[in-house]
DNA sequence: GCCGTTTTCGGCCCGACTGTTTTCAGTCG
């Protein structure tokens, strides 16, 4: 039973607990619990397997023993018996919008239905507006929440909605009276995945950007308006709300909604701690009730003591102790990146020539490149032969006479780590490369066992320099390959072999909290576009992203080295 | 149910918005 099957079965159990009217602290103790188990970089498995699971944050006695019980005996006598008391089904009502815990219970233990088709068909007939608490309007927002729900596909890849925020920020920001604008919540924390998007306005009269707001192009349904707050959905399901603060409180506004939830706790506990109750308002000491308002959100960092904490960093890894201590990284920056090392012509399946892929890395600052193509199993991508490689080798060759010392090109290969975990070239071919990239991307369903034998194996190969998109997962829809992620990481150690970031936002392999272990591992990171198109390659940008959100440094990347260090690796790597 | 550099008991964010009410409950972030 692996991380995420246990943190599914622990929301259950908060979602199931909430209908049952359970306290909301045990609820969110569960909730907080799977948070956690969800980001954990090591399997729960192996910390009950030393005796730690007391070491998992928000695990304590009572979810101790039930992972215990899980892992053990794969049952948990506890969910049985809360699923005799309260249907399973209903916990998926949950997700309907405008509809919590409360109603869910009511109209349960009313009409005696637990599944959505029942409720919607309770709807179209017209039985939920006698209900008490609901009327005539309840029940149409209800029925609007079962086709939003159908409509919706869960959070979206940060690549999709940050080109709509900055759309709808620019659009407010032109807005009568808006004299700021900025997405915040997880979208500015640049998490890989976001659920609804977080805009802030800053403003003295608010109508206007509200007006703006509701009134954009492609709004299909207007979900609340107000003064200081309102929320539509898109026609293609997604959801975007503004709040309006006054100018001289958009600082505490922008820490507030910026997040995430746990870095504010304890950013509002250091204030207590100093006298003085934050809020997305102001600062108030307690002592007198006096106001302090910050307009700049490092502002409100100062008036702690602290630096200003990059919104990558404030999850509550650590980054509230550093800032106390003086001692947050110093993170990488777009610009510190000189190296694109994996990315594909029209030699396989990119669309444009070695050529102009060089040229278009060059505009952009690159001073190495690295054509990786793919290698001959994947014949869906026009994998290449050993042949193709010596013509293809010819090609770089006259492009890098053509460029001279503009760019350096190597001739790479972004090579299969087969299902049986061999490599799709024998090694005296890998050796001839100036670089080589092992990925998966075939057979990603195998058990796990075998998944991690496969990808040690190329790990520990010492003609892989580095291991491209390490899981293979697609957000968001597919997962990556079941690995043991923590003996991928401690092989990669030993042997020195450099992890991808990969920068397009449908991966984001390896994610920030694996790409943060391999850091303090001492593993090299990659941070590569696998560019396929010109385009492609200004999605670097995500990649430096999750970096910074793994407390990367430019040290950490070999993207950022010297070309005289990076040769230097390759050669030693052999 | 979890947690602790003021606590092993008593906190754990709370305010805006909506709909159903007639002063408030539920949902949401």
């Amino acid at each position: 039973m692996n991380n995420r099957q246990l943190a599914d079965i622990f929301t259950l159990i908060a979602n199931l607990l909430e209908i049952k009217g359970e306290i909301v602290y045990k609820t969110i103790a569960y909730r907080k619990a799977a948070e956690n188990l969800l980001h954990l970089p090591r399997e729960a498995s192996d910390y009950w397997r030393e005796g730690k699971l007391l070491e998992i944050p928000g695990v304590g006695k009572a979810i101790a023993e039930k992972i215990d019980e899980l892992l053990s005996t794969g049952k948990l006598e506890f969910l049985e018996k809360l699923n005799n008391e309260i249907p399973t089904e209903l916990a998926t009502w949950l997700n309907v919008p405008t509809l919590g815990p409360k109603k869910i219970a009511m109209i349960w233990r009313t009409l005696g239905i637990t599944r959505l088709s029942q409720l919607e068909a309770a709807a179209k007939s017209g039985k939920l507006r006698d209900l008490p608490g609901l009327g005539a309007k309840s029940e149409a927002a209800i029925l609007e929440g079962l086709a939003s729900l159908a409509r919706r596909t869960g959070r979206i890849s940060i690549g999709r909605a940050l080109p709509l925020a900055n759309e709808i920020v620019a659009a407010l920001k032109k807005a009568r009276g808006v004299v700021d604008a900025q997405p915040a919540g997880s979208l500015r924390r640049m998490r890989s995945t976001v659920g609804d998007l977080d805009i802030l306005v800053a403003a003295n009269d608010s109508a206007a950007a509200m007006e703006t707001f509701v009134n954009l192009p492609n709004v299909s349904r207007v979900l609340g308006k107000g003064e200081f707050k309102s929320s539509v959905e898109f026609s293609d399901g997604v959801r975007a709300q503004v709040w309006a603060y006054p100018p001289k409180e958009f600082g505490t506004a922008l820490q507030y909604a910026t997040g995430s939830k746990d870095h504010n706790v304890k950013i509002r506990q250091l204030a207590l701690n100093k006298g003085l109750s934050l809020s997305d308002h102001s600062f108030k000491r307690v002592k007198d009730g006096k106001e302090i308002f910050c307009a700049d959100e490092e502002d409100v960092y100062r008036a702690l003591g602290l630096p200003w904490i990059p919104p990558e960093l404030r999850e509550d890894r650590g980054e509230v102790e550093a800032a106390q201590a003086n001692d947050l990284p110093k993170l990488i920056l777009l610009k510190d990146l000189k190296a694109d090392l994996q990315m594909h012509s029209t030699w396989s399946d990119g669309k444009l020539s070695i050529a102009e892929m060089a040229r278009a890395a060059a505009k952009r600052g690159m001073k190495v490149i690295a054509f990786t193509d793919h290698s001959a199993s994947l014949g869906v991508a026009n994998g290449l032969t050993m042949d193709d490689h010596k013509k293809q080798a010819a090609e770089i060759k006259k492009v890098q006479k053509q460029l001279g010392d503009e760019i350096l090109i190597l001739h790479a290969s972004e090579v299969e780590i087969k299902a049986d975990g061999s490599l799709d070239y024998p090694d005296e071919f890998l050796a001839s490369l100036d670089l080589v990239l092992a990925s998966l991307h075939t057979s990603l369903r195998q058990p796990r066992e075998k998944a991690t034998e496969r990808m040690l194996n190329a790990v520990r190969n010492p003609h892989v320099d580095i291991i491209g998109h390490p899981t293979g997962r697609l957000i968001p829809d597919r997962e990556g390959a079941d690995l043991d992620m923590d003996a991928v990481l401690q092989a990669a150690a030993e042997s020195g072999v450099a992890l991808e970031i990969n920068a397009n936002p449908a991966r984001l392999d390896l994610d920030d909290a694996y790409a943060r272990r391999a850091k303090e591992l001492g593993i090299p990171l990659s941070i590569n576009t696998d560019a396929h198109s010109e385009a492609d390659m200004d999605l670097r940008f995500y990649g430096v992203a999750i970096a910074r959100r793994a407390w990367l440094t430019k040290n950490d990347a070999i993207n950022c080295w010297s070309t005289d260090k990076l040769l230097k690796w390759l050669k030693k790597r052999g």
